[in-house]
RNA sequence: GGCCCGGUAGUUCAGUUGGUUAGAACGCUAGCCUGUCACGCUAGAGGUCGACGGUUCGAACCCGUUCCGGGUCGCCA
């Protein structure tokens, strides 16, 4: 039977405490990690969250007690009351190490069952099996660590902010539906049968709105929505640390996450990230990385070989060129020996998946030169290829050619990254950098129409105002990404206020009068009565978060995640409502 | 929706060409033990081999379907 706390007040907590405290009588609650009886004498380690102390019982414990600490078992919680004393075996391991409380009294505050996995560090357990019972999973120390981290991330942050004039607003969950971009998850309306809100995918209209409102600058740790399927870094709902300011132009808006970013990164790690970051323009992060999100924590950039592709006897090479695309390639050094024939057939398994046609190759080894074309190709053709590639003995050159150049660039740099996992060549340490100037328009693949890289609120840059009309492909927007390596940490940009060149761009996004009206007419509508020029972004809390503990998946730092197929093994939701709650809402569920 | 990997005791895993009663470690239960700290020693309990179907004299093992978990592509303005 469980006894009560009546009486007992904690002094201490279990792992603060340390040798000066010798003599004094402390009151500490926790949870038994291990219970050790010797017989004639019994150790418990006592967890709370931060971290373990020693109970010792002996000859001198009073019998009751005694028999209290021989019936303890693993997660039962204990109040205690004792003396700290100094061990006469010490535990250099551990911080409490040079002490033990010699308990006078002992409360078993709430049994436990033997719980399915042991509650330690680096718990080998699978992680469903964690996840069904997260509450005992996030008693371990590694998560205890990264959820108090992520709390204090969380107070630097809006620390950071409160000093720098924003002001957090909440904005409602419970929001129009307007599908563009991502899913939405939706919320059937009761009073309004038919009708559904939706759970925001990020606050975007409403930051705006706060800044028509003259709040000037606006924050919020804002928890957004999207019902699309998750990844390692995606979970269906996240965190994100959402700013917008008034009067501002991308540099501001720039200096300020800056700021954000060396602040915290002091602060938490105490490690000195350099600013300004540096900026690379999305067509230059393509060309030299393939990715719009580059690791640039190692080189291997790619280069372009399509001149010297573009007369040579191989008919994938010229065939690509003359359909208008390119050859591009990158150099891996050192590579001969991991890069088997068969490493390589792997590889261009990858490639193919991801959309590519093929995969060549050049190997150098010590006995010369292979290559998956070199049939094909003069000796002068090839020898400028590795003169491009600044080939050596050793190294293994990656070429794709394709009709389309933003394939092909993407394809190697997947690849890029492949390698260099495999290689083992990624340093370490914490390069950020900004991507900037995105095209405005992308072609969709299916339909061929030019959709909104970013959304449709999103300014063009001021010089490209009159290729609006002419050529689409030439217009950039005032967008700016945050990376880390390899990560897109924030994606912000100024906004359109002008009321005549956002009707602009809705047309040219081909959406009518009365679209716009109904999806965005609130908005449409405020910005005729003097919108200030505005700007922001919208951090990803938890990326951050995981990047900051080195964490393998967002799940280590959300307390109570989703699995891929968007459920929660805790909960097991979502799950099914009983029919009185649809028929409530008008909801007929079609049959399967 | 596609592709890849995995599912055997509470946990982590092993399990031979398909062949008697499916094993180990940790954990758990009981007993012993006065300085342990991954305590030690002795004994014991614990299994729908994810599920269903098929092949076979015989299936954890081979085949098919399906469920669950992970990664990834599509998707994520």
């Amino acid at each position: 039977m469980a006894e009560f706390m009546t009486g007992m007040k904690r002094t201490d907590y279990c792992g603060d405490l340390r040798i000066s405290d010798e003599g004094r009588e402390v009151t500490v609650f926790g949870w038994v990690q291990r219970q050790r009886d010797l017989g004639q004498l019994i150790f418990i380690d006592l967890r709370d969250r931060t971290g373990i102390v020693q109970l010792a019982f002996d000859d001198s414990t009073e019998r009751a007690v005694f028999d209290k600490a021989m019936s303890a078992r693993s997660e039962y919680v204990l109040g205690v009351t004792g003396v700290v004393c100094e061990r006469s075996a010490k535990n250099k391991d551990i911080a409490t190490g040079d002490i033990e409380i010699k308990v006078s009294e002992l409360r078993i505050l709430a049994e436990s069952e033997t719980p399915p996995f042991e509650i330690t560090e680096n718990c080998k357990t699978g992680e469903s099996t964690r996840l069904e019972y997260r509450y005992l999973d996030l008693r371990r120390p590694d998560l205890q660590r990264n959820i108090l981290l992520r709390h204090r991330i969380a107070k630097v942050t809006r620390d950071y902010f409160d000093e720098n004039g924003f002001i957090e607003i909440e904005t409602p969950m419970l929001i129009k539906s307007t599908p563009e971009g991502a899913r939405d998850f939706l919320v059937p309306s009761r009073i309004h049968k038919g009708s559904f809100y939706a759970l925001p995918q990020s606050p975007q209209m409403y930051k705006q709105l706060c800044m028509v409102a003259g709040f000037d600058r606006y924050m919020q740790l804002a928890r957004c929505f999207r019902d699309e399927d998750l990844r390692a870094d995606r979970q269906p709902e996240f965190t994100q640390i959402d700013l917008e300011m008034s009067f501002v132009d991308m540099e501001d808006v720039i200096s300020i996450g800056e700021g954000y970013i060396k602040r915290l990164f002091k602060e938490i790690l105490d490690v000195d990230i350099k600013t300004p970051f540096p900026r690379y323009k999305y067509d230059e992060v393509m060309e030299r990385y393939g990715s719009d999100k580059p690791d640039t924590r190692f080189g291997m950039e790619l280069f372009d070989l399509s001149d010297i592709a573009a007369d040579c006897g191989f008919g994938v090479f010229k065939g690509a060129i003359e359909s208008g695309g390119t050859v591009r390639a990158f150099t891996a050094k050192n590579a001969v020996k991991t890069y088997s024939r068969k490493e390589i057939d792997k590889l261009t398994e990858q490639a193919r998946g991801i959309g590519a046609k093929g995969l060549a190759w050049i190997r150098m080894t010590d006995d010369g030169t292979a290559s998956s074309f070199g049939k094909f190709m003069t000796e002068e053709e090839m020898s400028a290829i590795l003169a491009r590639a600044g080939a050596e003995t050793g190294d293994v050159v990656f070429i794709v050619a394709d009709a389309s150049k933003s394939l092909a660039l993407s394809v190697l740099g997947a690849l890029r990254l492949t390698v260099a996992k495999k290689l083992d060549i990624i340093g370490s340490g914490y390069n950020f950098l900004w991507v900037v100037e995105f095209p405005f328009f992308e072609k969709d693949e299916e339909s061929g129409e030019w959709v909104a890289m970013h959304h449709p609120f999103t300014s063009p840059t001021d010089e490209c105002l009159d290729k609006l009309e002419s050529d689409k492909s030439l217009v950039y927007a005032k967008a700016y990404d945050m990376v880390l390596n390899g990560t897109e940490l924030s994606s912000g940009s100024i906004r359109i206020t002008n009321p005549e060149l956002q009707k602009k761009m809705f047309d040219m996004l081909g959406m009518t009068d009365e679209e716009i009206n109904a999806k965005f007419g609130f908005l449409t509508n405020a910005f005729k009565y003097g919108a200030p020029p505005h700007g922001g972004m919208g951090i990803g809390l938890d990326r951050l978060v995981m990047q900051m503990l080195s964490a393998p998946t967002l799940r280590d730092v959300v307390a109570f995640p989703k699995v891929q197929n968007a459920s929660e093994l805790m909960t097991n939701a979502p799950s099914p409502v009983d029919s009185e709650q649809l028929k409530e809402l008008g909801i007929e569920l079609e049959e399967k």
